[in-house]
Formats: C-alpha cells, sequence, structure tokens
DNA sequence: CGCATATATGATTATATGTTCAAATATCGA
DNA sequence: TCGATATTTGAACATATAATCATATATGCG
C-alpha cells in the first residue's frame, strides 16, 4: 500500500507502519453521518429520570404531579426534565384546565425504548 | 374516586383534588421496571465520540490508532471512551500484534442505532 | 377578590463527564 | 538491547448536569 496523491497524507498518516490502508480510513470518515443529533437523543435517554417518565408515558399520558408521586420526586425536578424532553421533541404537552398533560412525541422513541428493555431483559 | 383502605394515602394521594385515581398510579409505580442498566446503555451512547466509534464499528473493527485519526482526536481520548464501551460490553477487543483492535460485542446495539439513524434521517 | 393548587423558571450547589497531558506498559524491528 | 510504535492509565481541569430551593405565573374555586 503506497500513498497516492490527492489525498493529505498529513491528515491520514496511515500507510506508515499500518497496513491498514488509509484510503479505508479517508472512506470510513466520509461516511460518517452527523451523530450530534442522535448522541443528543440517546443522552437525554440516558438518565433514570426521564427514561422512566418516558416510559410511564407509553402507556398513557400524565400530568407532571403525578409524575413526580410516581416516581418519587420533586414536581419541580420533573418539570425541569420533562423540559428538557419537550425540547427534543420526545414529548408533548396539553394544558387541561391548571394541569398540563403529557403525552409522547415521537413513535420512534418507543421503538427505541421497547428495543432497549427488550434487550435488558435478555441480558 | 375514594380511597380505600390498604393503600397508604401518605405516599399517594392522587385522589384529593385529582380525579386521576391512585389506583392507576400505584399500578403505574409497580409496573415500572429499573430504568438504571438501560438508561446507562443510552447515557454511554449519548456521547458523539462514542457514538461515532459504534457507528464506525458497524462495517469493521477498527485500531485504536486509525480510530483515533478517523475522528481527529487523540489516542489517548478514543482510548478513554473505548474503555468506557468495553465496561458496558458494547464493544470487545482483541491483541492483535501491538495493536489491539476493537469490534461491536453486542448486536441490540446495532439494532438501537440503525434505528436511531434511520429516525434521525427521517426527521 | 383571596386562596389553594399546578406548573414553570432561575439561581445555586454538588457531582459527573470529556478532554488533555504526562507517564507507564507492551510489542515489534533493527 | 535500543528505539519506535501502540495502547493504557492516572491526574488535572474546565464544563455539563441533576437536584434542590425559592419564587413567579396561572388556573380554579369559595
Amino acid at each position: 500500500m503506497t500513498c497516492e496523491p490527492g489525498l493529505e497524507r498529513d491528515d491520514l498518516d496511515m500507510c506508515e507502519t499500518h497496513e491498514v490502508d488509509f484510503r479505508s480510513a479517508e472512506e470510513a470518515r466520509a461516511s460518517l453521518p452527523d451523530t450530534g443529533y442522535v448522541a443528543e437523543v440517546f443522552r437525554v435517554m440516558g438518565d433514570s429520570t426521564r427514561l422512566s417518565i418516558l416510559y410511564l408515558l407509553l402507556k398513557r399520558e400524565w400530568c407532571v404531579h403525578d409524575l413526580a408521586t410516581i416516581l418519587d420526586t420533586s414536581v419541580s425536578n420533573v418539570s425541569h426534565h420533562l423540559r428538557l424532553l419537550r425540547t427534543m421533541r420526545l414529548v408533548k404537552a396539553t394544558k387541561v384546565g391548571r394541569r398540563v398533560v403529557y403525552s409522547l412525541d415521537d413513535e420512534h422513541v418507543e421503538t427505541l425504548m421497547s428495543e432497549a428493555f427488550k434487550h435488558a431483559a435478555h441480558g
């Protein structure tokens, strides 16, 4: 494997001692999508309290007060978490009287969660 | 809706001003699984660098040096992230000469990622 | 209106996390 | 064995985050 012209060797100098050709690396880098958004979704789901909220919303909608009671934490805490979930458009809020009822806003999240919990039960 | 005996009203006092019966809340709480492990998996996947590593490993295995080059970061940084992924058993390491080659160790992760990226492309 | 309920928000704080740097270990080749 | 390469590890630091508290807004009821 030799370094061909046209490719910046300074950027991907994998052909010095590696037998791995740097063209594969170049292709790999090019094929890499923007992971930022997906990572953010995973990060938001990667908290026990928020994941519990999402899990509860799988079956039915809940208002903030009830979520806080079920999860044994403060209304304020739940509200903060819900704001994050709302920002990421994973849940949506509907005002009902003086209450705000939350429900899932993303079908994809349900798929992700059912997959994840399925695997957790398996392992 | 009245509060029946046998259930701790102090714990779930949702029948005071809520029309939501607290038995539903009690059932919801009971149905809630341990979200700790799943949340941890999501959390580990919820970092752009780690998610990129996992994405690259979808196609083929890579050694640490190459991953660092492709991701344009230090070998040390990649190694730290790989340790986390290894601890969670999402990737596995194989020593080849003086190199350590990493590959995916969890079929479930592939499912989760393909789902997530599919949805990202959709939205 | 006045008061209790329901939710949201901003400030604060303790902790967690990602990255970098320096150093240690290990393997290969001359 | 010596030096270069490859990876790991621990310390340090800047930043991010979750939880708490106090407060603000808004709605419903008497």
